[in-house]
RNA sequence: GCCGAUGUGGCUCAAUUGGCAGAGCAGCUGAUUUGUAAUCAGCAGGUUAUCGGUUCGAGUCCGAUCAUCGGCUCCA
């Protein structure tokens, strides 16, 4: 037989061979370090016996498919630790993820984090014993009465809701046998470095009617250096926190008082208003008009536009003369109530109407999360009105505005399409009819998408960008909703060129979502380290010693007056704790003054961008960083931090 | 909402089996007048999240509530 290799070789091997065989005919280095194996795209153990030509890699640790294989042998280790420890634990399912494994088991008794020791001692004990993994398969029947035997309920139900003819696989080591389809490690020993991370609740299936189990988070290298390193690296990311950096710069707060409601702050709020200034900008230039609705309206209207119905009870309310109002969870029926406010022709389309809107929404306690996920925020929203054949080309108009805001601000991101939701208004067709809509649009754009069933919003299929946080949490941000119901339900029409009334499409759609969501992924993304444009201080003014004051009051005044945003520190320090100081604050630039530069009437300039900049006239300063602001420049920082 | 954890000056954290609530930073006052990541000294700052209970005695033990953190569910 023929097998085939990822580097385009080919071997020939008379007989057959295992995945493991083959590997250390390739080299002994290989196979040590071997964790599975791929057969014609398919992820195999390497105890897999081969009889045909194929195309074959060996996965590593370093592959996807064999850092799974490894982790999810440590998830079995785990669990046969657990067993041993925990004899009526009953275990349901335990994947391998992104960054690690988890076990979701339900337990007799509570289990907390106090208890990983001695589970990580007993898994130590399975890995030292070096148990050799074998893989066979059962017969249903067997199988189901197999798991009744070790009173394992949700191994039962695993393998009832398999179909039929599906091969079930086991995976055993030592006294742990498993329910999975692979693939494994031969042996538990190579997991050297392992570490469990949390524990949390999980609901089985993912539904919240089901019972809560006991989920329980590890992760696994090769290495303790690896496992280290890894540690490391999320402790260096919870400092990109934007809770902690918002309240290290004093951007924002919170309150007990209201949870879930931000407080901005005087340095928050200079950066969010830069933040507007700019979307106000390209809004401008990208032929949207401002508006702003109403923060409460009657409830009728939400009734009309169908959120009372599908939303209403994390819609606050509140009653005036005896009517009951909303406060907006959203801005569209205000924006539809301006387009109803005059007849409409077709000329008008598409119209679009921008509106930073502040909404509320009863979000669920255990969803609050910083900035990210709140109960007040504001959405910079645009509904938009078209005709039918508008979509491909506004739709594509859309993307490319908030692809030119993601790239400005760097930020890396992924679409999502999102399709029709169990809970919807409106006809199959009319959903098929845009979920195509947007398909095509993306595709003509050559764009990648992901495609997220069931996800869209009640009145249309949407395209989502979700953009990442410090520990890689992705967060929704942008998104583009076509609407044929909300016309339907508030009768919306415009002429058109054959003098008839026509229905408009409605397009939802915001490029930073909730501003403050954004702030907070923005400050993750860059530390806090803005660019200058956004910096809430700009430049730090620093006199050596009070002597120098007057002449640094001068500078200081020089700079507002050129509009830039600066600030004096005038306590009676040493530099180098001002410095110190002002770097905490993570101001872009400093300006230092002492004798020197006050004789020759110039200024010192250290950045965060190059340390120290030299001696600069202040007239030359003040362009360099004026045109630096005018351009929102992103200069890279090139001295080590 | 659910599971688990946490809650002590503005911030970061101490406080042995239940036995006098403490430190650093920040703040204030004074001295120092400083050349590129922390000058020195003094002062002030607390109903230990809230409410209730056990106890001679509670930051510590128990219960409830609130908030926060990590997940799950949810996110129009």
């Amino acid at each position: 037989m023929k097998i085939t290799l990822k580097d385009g070789s080919v071997k020939e091997y008379q007989n057959e061979m295992t995945v493991i065989g083959i590997a250390k005919d390739l080299s002994e280095g290989l196979a040590r370090v071997a964790c599975a194996g791929e057969v014609n795209g398919e992820r195999v153990d390497l105890r897999t016996t081969i009889d045909k030509d194929c195309e074959l890699s060996i996965l590593t640790f370093d592959d996807k498919g064999g850092r799974d294989a490894f982790r999810h042998t440590t998830a079995h280790i785990m669990a046969q630790a657990i067993k041993r420890i925990y004899p009526n634990a009953m275990l349901s399912i335990g994947p391998s993820i992104d960054d690690g494994f988890y076990y979701d088991i339900e337990f007799e008794e509570s289990v907390s984090e106090a208890d990983f020791e001695k589970i990580e001692a007993e898994m130590k004990k399975i890995v030292k014993e070096d148990l050799p993994i074998e893989r066979f398969t059962m017969e249903r029947k067997e199988a189901i009465e197999y798991f009744k035997g070790l009173n394992e309920p949700y191994k039962v139900e695993l393998i009832q809701d398999l179909p039929e003819d599906a091969e079930l696989s086991f995976y055993k080591q030592g006294e742990f046998t498993d329910l999975c389809a692979g693939p494994h490690l031969m042996s538990t020993k190579p997991v050297k470095a392992f570490k469990l991370m949390k524990i949390a609740g999980a609901y089985w299936r993912g539904n919240s009617d089901n019972k809560m189990l006991t989920r329980i988070y590890g992760t696994s290298y090769t290495k303790a250096s690896d496992l280290e390193e890894y540690i490391r690296r999320l402790e260096e990311a919870q400092k990109r926190d934007h809770r902690r950096i918002g309240k290290e710069m004093k951007l924002f707060m919170f309150s007990d008082e209201g949870p879930g409601f931000p407080f901005f702050l005087p340095k928050g709020m200079l950066l969010r208003n830069e933040l507007m200034k700019y979307w106000r900008e390209i809004h401008y230039r990208n032929g949207y008009e401002e508006i702003e609705t109403p923060v409460m309206l009657n409830q009728s209207l939400w009734i009309t536009s169908g959120h009372w119905d599908h939303y209403g009870e994390n819609m606050y309310t509140s009653t005036i003369d005896d009517e009951t109002f909303c406060i907006k969870p959203m801005n569209c029926p205000g924006s539809i109530l301006v387009y109803k406010n005059e007849p409409r022709s077709y000329k008008d389309l598409p119209l679009r109407y921008a509106e930073v809107g502040l909404v509320h929404r009863h979000e669920k306690s255990g969803a609050l999360h910083g900035l990210m996920r709140v109960r007040a925020f504001h959405q910079d929203d645009a509904h938009e009105f078209i005709s039918m054949d508008q979509v491909d080309s506004e739709v594509a108009h859309i993307v490319r505005l908030i692809n030119e805001v993601y790239e400005k601000l760097e930020f890396k991101y992924h679409i999502e399409l999102s399709t029709m939701p169990e809970d919807h208004m409106g006809s199959l067709e009319d959903w098929e009819k845009a979920t195509e809509g947007l398909k095509r649009s993306l595709e003509n754009l050559g764009l990648e998408y992901e495609i997220n069933e069931g996800d869209g919003a009640f009145y249309g299929p949407k395209i989502d960008f979700h953009l990442e946080d410090c520990i890689g949490r992705t967060w929704q941000c942008g998104t583009i909703q076509l609407d044929f119901q909300l016309p339907q339900n508030f009768d919306l029409k415009y002429i058109g060129p054959d003098g008839a009334e026509h229905m408009p499409v409605m397009i939802h759609r915001v490029v930073f979502g909730s501003v403050e969501r954004f702030i907070g992924v923005l400050t993750e993304n860059c530390a806090g380290k803005f660019p200058t444009w956004l910096s809430p201080v700009q430049v730090k003014v620093l006199p050596i010693s009070d002597k120098f004051m007057d002449y640094s009051k001068g500078v200081l005044e020089k700079l507002r007056d050129a509009g830039i945003r600066a600030e004096l520190d005038d306590r009676s320090e040493k530099i180098g704790y001002k410095i110190r100081e002002a770097r905490l604050e993570r101001v872009p630039y400093m300006l230092i003054l002492g004798q020197k530069e006050e004789e020759a009437g110039l200024i010192s300039v250290r950045s965060r961008f190059k340390g120290d900049e030299g001696q600069k006239d202040l007239n030359d300063f003040i362009k360099d960083i004026s045109e630096e602001i005018a351009k929102r420049e992103n200069r890279k920082i090139e001295v080590e931090e």
